[in-house]
DNA sequence: TTTATTTACGCAATCGTTGCCGATAACGTG
DNA sequence: CACGTTATCGGCAACGATTGCGTAAATAAA
């Protein structure tokens, strides 16, 4: 099954032209007569003339495509992020490659490799929680490949990135269960190797700190695949509820550790807000219909997708390498509901 | 910013052979000497040789990569979808590159140009709700491209299909909420263009039909955009609340109905159940989370995605052109939660 | 020893497009 | 008339990889 589409050469012979002569015709050469770029012009349109782009691909060695790592596509917050990748891409003529890593570093190099070998001219990537180390994308960066860093960002490596004040997402969401009266405030969180836990979980031990709450460690639990897997988030919640003093509040620092939590406070029969609150970091459109209505950190994730992939195109086609980095901070938005309502004591 | 690889040039030129003696060494020809053969491979490992797929691309006339034209990312159906999209391309070695209609036929011919100009290799779409017309899939499929329907189906094009069930589902939904006890049960569907709609709007005709209650147009209401336009849903809604006879349950056909009808239930002040019964269509994993708990028809999104995927690639990879098509039908799934709680009267 | 066959490799075309250079004709200039 | 200029166009090569064909050398067969 072949898909023959018409080429320059088959305007030629119909034209009894050369193939430069028309290359440069419907470029629109000075070195061409109005009357030969006319005739070709019309022969293009007529046979439906479309320039192979894989030819040019090979000729400009660039692919227009771009490469975009994520943990997982089924997930509100990364397909929001896709959905202004994907925009800024389609306006500026780009293809958008996407590859999941399913937060497993073996399968984020693999996706790398893919990704590389089909030549993207950029890559965008949210690194997996089991990466800690920047070896394989340093190769590639190194080889000139430009990448941009959104939502999860790597230290050790020059360039641009795209993300929100996690510190200050947690802290204000943290102050408000404060601020509602809860007293033994425990939180959910990543693994320990992503910035985005570290900064939000600063951000809620700071939030205690600063209205002279103690910081237990025991109120702090870390799921390494960030509610991938439910049943993490089920026996981290659980033993939240092992300590001797139970938490009266949860902070959640991310989608799915938010609604993985939900489920199993429901399925542990507790009610929220009365038994025990909850604040999470969530980009569900439907957090205001959930049981309770859910009181969020919502980021704008389309608008990380578009300034990410912005800045990505603006280094794919700068002439000169890009020396000066850009860290990029948006502002998450905390949404206040029902899931938080003041504590009753 | 270049990114410059190693090609077939660099191993020849460091061997001193020629560029048809490394191929075929890589290609373990049996015109090459082992000699030579471990030469080769030797090099190409420490230069890092990975082969370039654009020449490779053009030299056989396909990319290697397949395009996917679907309404919306940000859906929990339509990642789902694309999640087992990607898993089966990436098992076999190609590129997915993404479009959305947003629900547009114009943009939808716009995204079908772009991939077509991509030269992909075959086509998924889900047919945006304003599309009627097979004109500008036609003229693709005719000139070779091999195309596969999933969710959407046109009729008018010679091709593989993947879809659910779409009576059943509805008729099911409808039934239970039947044998819940309600007798007022309205239906929110989608645009009367969509195949889907149809087969799901007769399967709630049948049910009421079946256990002798009277089909109500008046309770019927379609949303053009299928609950991509918040206030349309809204306005549907509250269209079913100016009859005299006010409905006692709803029926939604998509996803996004299911929530937006939800979410304006809520904001009308009305109980769910008690008030008024809610099922839907819908993907969404955290249905059993919401207030109150839905009441769903869950399609296996997954496997469609894996499912058509592989329909398209064997049409791809096919030698002959396939004449016969096949039509793929899953079962959705109906899972019982309290919006459809039986009803006390 | 001569001829046939095999082995192992190189040359060149190809995919679609463009950049560089060269060619040709018409025309103007001194 | 000789030469330079300009306008228009064609030929060739190259991008990276594959492949049909040709061929030299080595080996086997006659």
């Amino acid at each position: 099954m072949k898909f023959e589409a018409t080429t320059i050469k088959d305007i030629a012979k119909a034209l009894g032209l050369s193939t430069s002569t028309v290359s440069r015709a419907l470029r629109d050469s000075y070195e061409i007569s109005e009357e030969t770029k006319k005739l070709v012009l019309e022969c293009a349109e007529k046979l439906n003339y479309r320039p192979n782009p894989i030819a040019l691909s090979l000729k400009e060695r660039r692919s227009r495509s771009i490469g975009v790592v994520v943990c997982e596509i089924a997930n509100n917050f990364f397909s929001q992020i896709i959905n202004g990748i994907e925009s800024v891409a389609y306006e500026r003529g780009y293809n958008v490659i996407i590859a999941q890593s399913h937060e497993s570093y073996e399968r984020e190099i693999m996706d790398l490799q893919f990704l590389a070998s089909r030549s993207v001219d950029g890559l965008l990537i949210s690194v997996s929680t089991e990466t800690n180390d920047t070896a394989h994308l340093k190769s590639l960066h190194d080889r000139g490949l430009p990448i941009v860093f959104f939502d999860r960002i790597l230290e050790g490596l020059e360039t641009h990135s795209v993300g929100v004040d996690n510190f200050k997402g947690a802290y204000e969401a943290t102050e408000h269960l404060i601020k509602s009266g809860y007293k033994r405030i425990a939180c959910l969180t990543n693994s320990e190797y992503l910035s985005i836990s570290n900064e939000r979980l600063t951000g809620y031990k700071e939030a205690l700190l600063s209205y002279k709450m103690n910081v237990k460690e025991n109120y702090i639990q870390h799921c390494f695949y960030g509610g991938m897997i439910f049943s993490e988030v089920e026996e981290a919640v659980n033993k939240l509820f092992t300590q001797k003093q139970k938490p009266d509040a949860i902070f959640t620092t991310s989608d799915k550790l938010t609604t993985g939590c939900l489920k199993t406070l429901h399925r542990r029969g507790l009610k929220v807000p009365a038994d025990i609150a909850l604040v999470g970091f969530s980009n569900s459109d439907i957090a205001e219909l959930l049981h309770p209505a859910l009181t969020v950190v919502r980021q704008p994730a389309y608008e990380m997708g578009r300034a990410a992939t912005e800045l990505l195109l603006q280094q794919i086609e700068s002439k000169r390498p890009i020396k000066q980095f850009e860290k990029r901070v948006l502002l998450p938005e905390l949404t206040i509901r029902h899931s938080s309502t003041p504590k009753i004591s």
